[in-house]
Formats: structure tokens, C-alpha cells, sequence
DNA sequence: TCCAATGACTTTAACCTTAAAGTAAGGTGG
DNA sequence: CCACCTTACTTTAAGGTTAAAGTCATTGGA
């Protein structure tokens, strides 16, 4: 092939390679590869600047099937999601971790491979062979001796490993979470001090760790207050389950102070059940969230809530996997990301 | 390496190949190949079970880069998204799509590339040659002329393609959209069963396909029964904007009888607007939606609107996308998949 | 002046899979 | 009983890349 044959290459939709790139700068194709893998040493600088402009002139990318054939090396991130993968696309939290994820992996030249966990064959032999990463990044849902024997067994593999949302007090686990405590203890100051004294806080029936951390700075904050507070379980937090298990709460106990929702999701549903039924918000009744979504703004009144970026938690997790992955040392760091509150008129 | 060695290896991280299985069946690799890939006439069917029997018992999965780089095909689909990933990631509707398209892809072994698109860029050399997919799928956005120079881009390369939600009467390309036409009909008729005479439609700046198919099949309903069509531009159809537009076009021509919102968001921008001002939805005013998601339901009072199902788009659009792969015949369809309305209390 | 070290490359082989061609055993028809 | 076809495999080579080892001028030091 001569050297007009092969620019001619990259206008038709043939695979371009090293020996195309070589030919047209006139080395090897090992040289080309030093060149593009920063190996400056190896290659002196004016065959660097020719090899640099030939693979511009072409338009040249390397072919990543056969990078990660030779090198072993993947360039991919895993994505591990337990359950279903067309739910866990449908919540806005974690569709943004995805993309903070997504996007340092793009900045470093890796992909992202969503795979999802079914609950019966959780990562038997196929699955892991499949799930050919280098590293994992993994929210995890579901029961807790699930989440448990899934993270257990990827530590056992030694695979690069963060978890994000989830406490987990293990040597080689790097966690991102967000700091749910905080952000639950301002919701209960500014509650109290509205003069709240006796709160009810939603929680879905399925326990989880942010959820845990919520409950227990809402407490705090009441112990030390002396108010009371009734924990609701509001099913899988759906629209008709939050509705019901608040309208039975209620019919029990009579009006509280107010409802401290442990998402914007069930405190909508809430809010809404107020409004049929004629109670003022936030006159008769307080209201307010957690971990606001861009939807939260469209409640009526909106609503008090608390921001977490879930973008930046994809995007730390992500950064702190390629430096596991990159120089090998396991991180075990416990990253915490501030919240902040977010004022609204329904409380 | 020996047979128990092998066998060891799978509890271990190392590749497990084609080789290790041979050897525990007793054949060569070329032959366990020609049972993965079904290729039934060339293995006898004792061999056959035994090979089965290996694969299983190490729980060996292909090497996809080797696969690649092999057969030159690369078993992916790419998604490809104008404009910013996080924000495509954080539409309700658009992440619907993927979840359907991701799930196709899985049935049939193949994965999808989510390719960000920039506007400045657009679709260089470089970035064809790095979207290395068997074919297309794309959800376009930005201004139409941009959106046609990718699609005719696209064509020229005869990559197999298939466009969610995008009108175009090319010979080459299939289309997958929703019968938004008929949706908007069904509210408008609604609208005008209930009294309405004048209406308000609620729409976003930016002027895309399956918006003109609804104000369109709004129009045709409103000349139809000779009542009267204001068209409002509600900016980037944020809650701000929309609720911005809403105001001024109230003040200016007064109430009308009912504000059909060109999506969900904007209609429940206006739902807040009118529960500020006092106004009683549906009594005072009826207001409609379009392209429902989970949270329509959470309004106040709940709204009216279309339900499409974005993931069996997803899914229909990949499928398609698989048959022209496979076949090679372009498919030139245009597929057009119902939607439902969705009864409510807010008209 | 000669050897060793250095710099700037090139050569070789391997990563795992598969298309294509090859082979050997058993069967069939004339 | 031999040519010819099947059937059921095996062998070979190639796909694009890269680690490791090899080559061959220069340069610097003794």
C-alpha cells in the first residue's frame, strides 16, 4: 500500500492502523505505538513531531479490541448495578452518578460498561469472566447480606473496588458517600427551629445505609431538642404505598409538626396527600425532603430540601478507581460530600 | 497446563481461554469455537455435550476484544447523543430509551457505546473512527440543520442507522418515533369535549420534529371545532422560563380555557404558576401535559397527558438496528408506536 | 584508540479468537 | 475395491497492538 493509498484509507470507513500511520511517517509501527503511549524516550524528537503529524493527517485512533487484547488492560470502568438496569436508569440520583462516572472515565480514555446483577446468580464464574474491568464502581441496593457477600466477594478478587452510598468498614474499600447526617441534622434545626416539636420521617421499608444516616441525625437532633419523632415506613416509596402508609400514620396518631420526607420522592407524595385533603402546607403542617432532583422544584410550595451533587459522587468515585487502578495501592479512603440545604416554602 | 490447573485458574482472576476449555474437553480450540458460535454441522454431538460440559464446569465467557479484533465486527451499538452526556442522562425520557436499546443489545450479546456528540466537532474523523460500532442509534437535539448534517454524514458512510424521534424522508434511514400526532389529537379533543374553546399551547424555543407533530395535532383539533390556538415559547422550558412565558401571555390576552403543555415539565411550571395566583385547576383553567413520566403523578391535581413508552422505542429502534446489522438490507422504515392518555384531575 | 554506554530506533512474538484450508476415518456407489 | 463424498475434526494464519529483546550508529571516558 502506498502512502496516497493509505490517506485515501481514512475517508472510507476501513480500520486505519500503526503500520498505515508508520508507512505514512516512515518508521515502524512500534515507534508510532511509543509515540502515542507518551513513551518520549524511545523516540527522538523530530521523528515524534512526523510520527504526531501523520497520525493527525489521518485522523488515526487506535483500535481499542486490540489494545486491550495485547495489553490486558481493559480501559473500562464497571458499573455494577444490582437489580434492574431500566429502573436504576429512571432515577435521576443515580443517572447523574453515572454521568460524573462516565465523564472522568472519558477524560482518562476509558469507557463505562453498565452491568447489571440480577438477584439469583449474583456474580457467579460467568458473570465475573463477563464483567472484564479493570476496576468496579458499584451502588448497591437491596437487602444487606446481599450487598454484604456481592462486596465481599469482589474484595476477594482483589478487583479495584468503590462503593458509592454505601458504609463499609473494610481495609481495602474505597467509599463515596455523601454526608446524609449533616444534611438530615440541618433539616431538623431549621424544622425545630420553625417550632416543630413532634415529626414524622418517611423511610422506605427496604433499609439502606443513606437512609440509616438520615434517621439517625433527624434523632439526634430531636434527642437534644426534646421532640419526638415516629418513623413511617412507607413501602417501596412509591407514589400510592407513601400515600397510604402516611394517610394511616396520620388517621392514628393526628397531625404532626411535620414530615420529614428521607427523599423528595415521598415527600411529594406527601405533599400531595396534604393537598387533597385540604391541610395547609406549611401553615398546619411542615413538609420537607432530601436529596433534591431537578423536579422537586415543580412541587407546590416547593420544596425544603437538601442538595447532594450526585454528579460529583459518579465523578469522585470514578477518580478515586483510576488511581487504585493506575498505581495499584488499594484506597481505602471513607469520602464524605457536603449537602447543602435548600430553602423552599413548605416549611 | 494441566487439566486441574485449569480448572483452578477459574477461581483465580487469569483469562480463562478458549485453550483451557479445549484442553479440559479434549479437543482443539478451533473446535470449542465452533460450538460457542453455534456452528452445529461441524461438531458431533457427543464432542458437542462434552464441550458444553467444560465451558460450563469453568465458567469460560469469550474474550470480546479477541472476538473484535477477529471478526471485525464489534458486537456494539453505538448510542449517539448531541450535546452534553450528563444532561441526555438526566432526561427521564431519553434514559428510557437507552435502558430499551441497552436491553435489546444484551439479548442478542452486543453493548452499547454511549457516544457524546459536541456541537463544534462534530463528528470528525477522528471521532468516526473511535466510534467504532456496528451501527447507529441516534437521538438528536440542537438546531435541525446540524441534525440533518450528521444524519446525511452518517448515510454517506453507510453506517447502519436508525433515528429515535427525528422525522426524515430519506431512502436509507429507519425512524422510530412515537405517534405524537395522535396524542396531541386526543388531548385537544378531550380539551374541547370538556368546553374548552381557547387554548394555550406551551412550548419550548427550540423547534424539534416531535413538538410540530404536536402542535400540529393540536391545530388540526382546535380549526376543526373552530376554537382558538395561542402558541406561547416558553424559552428553554425551564420551570423559570416556562413559568416567565406563562405569566406574560396571561397577563396579555387573559385566561383561556386551557393550557396544553407541550411535555410534562412545562406543564406543571404552569400548574405552579396558577396554584401561586390563585387560580383553581381544572376549574378556573384545565391544563394538559404530554410525555408522561413518574412524576406527572405527583402533581397537583394530578395531570392529564400522554403516556409513551420510551423503552420500548429504545428497544424497537434497537432491534431494527440489529436486523439491518445482520441482514445488511437498510431497513427504511418508519415505525411509529402508539401512546395512551392518561386520565387525571388537572382538565 | 578502543570499549562501554547511550540513544533511537527495529524485530519478534504474543494476546485470544476465527475463517479458511487441511486431514483422516468411515461410508457409498459403480 | 477404488474413486469420491461426508463427517468430524485439526492446522494455519491473521486481525492490531505492545512488551521485551535486538540492532546499530554515536558519544564519552580511560
Amino acid at each position: 500500500m502506498t502512502k496516497s493509498e493509505t490517506v485515501n484509507k481514512a475517508q472510507r470507513r476501513g480500520t486505519l492502523t500503526l503500520k498505515d500511520v508508520a508507512l505514512v511517517a516512515g518508521v515502524t509501527p512500534m515507534t508510532v505505538s511509543n509515540v502515542l503511549n507518551g513513551r518520549d524516550s524511545q523516540v527522538g524528537a523530530k521523528t515524534r513531531e512526523r510520527v504526531r503529524a501523520a497520525i493527525e493527517q489521518l485522523g488515526y485512533r487506535p483500535h481499542a479490541a486490540a489494545r486491550q487484547l495485547r495489553s490486558q488492560r481493559t480501559n473500562a470502568l464497571g458499573m455494577l448495578v444490582l437489580d434492574d438496569v431500566p429502573q436504576f436508569l429512571n432515577d435521576p440520583f443515580t443517572t447523574q452518578v453515572v454521568a460524573g462516572l462516565s465523564n472522568v472515565a472519558t477524560e482518562n480514555d476509558y469507557s463505562v460498561v453498565l452491568q447489571g446483577v440480577r438477584s439469583d446468580n449474583m456474580l457467579d464464574a460467568p458473570l465475573l469472566a463477563q464483567l472484564r474491568t479493570d476496576g468496579v464502581c458499584a451502588i448497591l441496593s437491596g437487602p444487606r447480606d446481599r450487598r454484604r457477600a456481592l462486596i465481599e466477594r469482589l474484595i476477594n478478587l482483589r478487583v479495584p473496588l468503590v462503593l458509592v452510598q454505601e458504609a463499609y468498614d473494610h481495609a481495602d474499600v474505597c467509599t463515596v458517600r455523601q454526608d446524609d447526617h449533616r444534611g438530615a441534622s440541618q433539616i431538623a434545626e431549621y424544622l425545630v427551629a420553625q417550632g416543630a416539636r413532634r415529626m414524622m420521617f418517611l423511610r422506605p421499608a427496604e433499609r439502606w445505609p443513606a437512609m440509616s444516616e438520615r434517621i439517625r441525625g433527624t434523632q439526634n437532633v430531636c434527642d437534644r431538642h426534646g421532640a419526638s419523632l415516629t418513623i413511617v415506613a412507607c413501602g417501596d416509596e412509591s407514589l400510592a404505598a407513601t400515600q397510604a402508609a402516611v394517610a394511616e400514620a396520620i388517621d392514628a396518631e393526628g397531625l404532626p409538626d411535620a414530615i420529614v420526607g428521607g427523599n423528595d420522592r415521598m415527600a411529594m407524595a406527601a405533599l400531595k396527600l396534604l393537598a387533597q385533603r385540604g391541610i395547609k402546607v406549611p401553615d398546619d403542617l411542615r413538609v420537607t425532603g432530601f436529596n433534591s432532583f431537578d423536579f422537586a422544584a415543580y412541587a407546590v410550595p416547593s420544596l425544603v430540601t437538601v442538595r447532594s451533587d450526585a454528579y460529583a459522587m459518579g465523578y469522585r468515585a470514578g477518580a478515586e478507581l483510576l488511581r487504585t487502578i493506575e498505581t495499584g495501592a488499594f484506597s481505602t479512603r471513607d469520602i464524605v460530600l457536603p449537602v447543602s440545604f435548600v430553602p423552599g416554602q413548605s416549611a
